[in-house]
DNA sequence: TGATATACATGATGATGGTCATGTTTAGAG
DNA sequence: CTCTAAACATGACCATCATCATGTATATCA
């Protein structure tokens, strides 16, 4: 059985595909190759042909999604209240790699850690032009603080056994950021 | 060989002891019982004396280290400006169970969930009352954003294989919310 | 159209690690 | 002083996976 080229360039997209959901969903560690491999229509065997091993695909994936173009730019605010929503809490398998899989990248092959922390960089500077702060240097702070913040919060809402405390997390933190970035502003 | 009622006391507190080191420093999955119980100077074959299973070491654990006392009451800012702080980055093992082990929590079992969910509880509680804010509304708004900015920068900080933007994260979170601690209160 | 390279399937292999079975020694009770 | 129960050591078992070996069919090129 051969497959042509394309097919095969579409088989290494599902299989990319199905890693970043399962992963996101799962973690790493509980995620096994075989299973990657059957959410995209194939065979564990087949594998091997397109990565050298599970950390290269774990490095693959996080990069692809970490260079996922983002909507557009948004207000610093506005984006948070979209992040910090039940929804997004609720759909780790579609949503935020890095509420996901920060954590686990810490004990990742170097090239996972490398491609997570270009996306924070990323990150960083995206959400710095969505602050209008009044000097380049508060937009940064601001930026860096209300994204560690968000992380931070989809991490523990999605922890917490108690749905209330859950709710009560998001929306608090939501309100915090919202408060603190007009501060930031007029300093 | 049997042991002494006390001596068997205190090899429970040694395995618990270097489960929480263990699991902090490295993460649930990656630690094995038998290296609990090295680290604890015993064998393996003595663990399911101890704890019915590896599960239940881990919820135990947990517990164990969510209620352990903190220091003393601090002013908010203060808390943040020790907790951000390089040397606690750099020490996992012996550093917060919360910034290690909660993201992992998510997919343990209800009872490790539970604790840790108990943990932030206590938390929140315990900084809302650190936070000066003006009513004991904004004071536990105060408290959830800045613990989630915390938490979610110091997993950054881990995270990050560029020591500059690791120390870059720690410094502009810790202004943020000092930053922002004040606004809270004057509203 | 025929030859060949290769993408994938099937099945095996070897390591790891949670858990259990069994044995031994001694603390603690009578 | 005995007897027994229990705490721990030793060693085995079994499931789970990552990875590899081999087979097969077909896409591609001449």
């Amino acid at each position: 059985m051969n497959v042509s080229r394309e097919q095969m360039v579409e088989n290494r997209r599902r299989i990319l595909e199905a890693a970043g959901r399962l992963f996101r969903a799962r973690g790493f560690e509980a995620v096994t190759v075989a299973e990657v491999m059957r959410e995209a229509g194939l065979t564990h065997g087949g594998f091997y042909g397109h990565f050298r091993s599970k950390d290269d695909l774990i490095a693959t994936t996080l990069a692809e999604l970490v260079v996922a173009p983002e909507p557009e730019l948004t207000a610093l605010s506005d984006y948070a209240a979209r992040y910090l929503s039940p929804g997004h809490r609720d759909n780790p398998g579609g949503g935020c790699p890095v509420a996901a899989l920060v954590s686990e990248t810490i004990r990742q092959a170097p090239e996972a850690r490398a491609a997570m922390t270009e996306g924070l960089r990323r990150q960083i500077a995206r959400l710095a032009d969505g602050a209008d702060a009044a000097d380049s240097e508060a937009a940064r702070q601001a930026a860096i603080g209300s994204w560690a913040a968000m992380v931070g919060a989809m991490i523990f809402a999605r922890m917490s056994d108690d749905p209330d405390l859950s709710d009560e997390v998001l929306a608090q933190t939501r309100a915090w950021i919202a408060r603190a970035i007009p501060a930031g502003a007029a300093e």
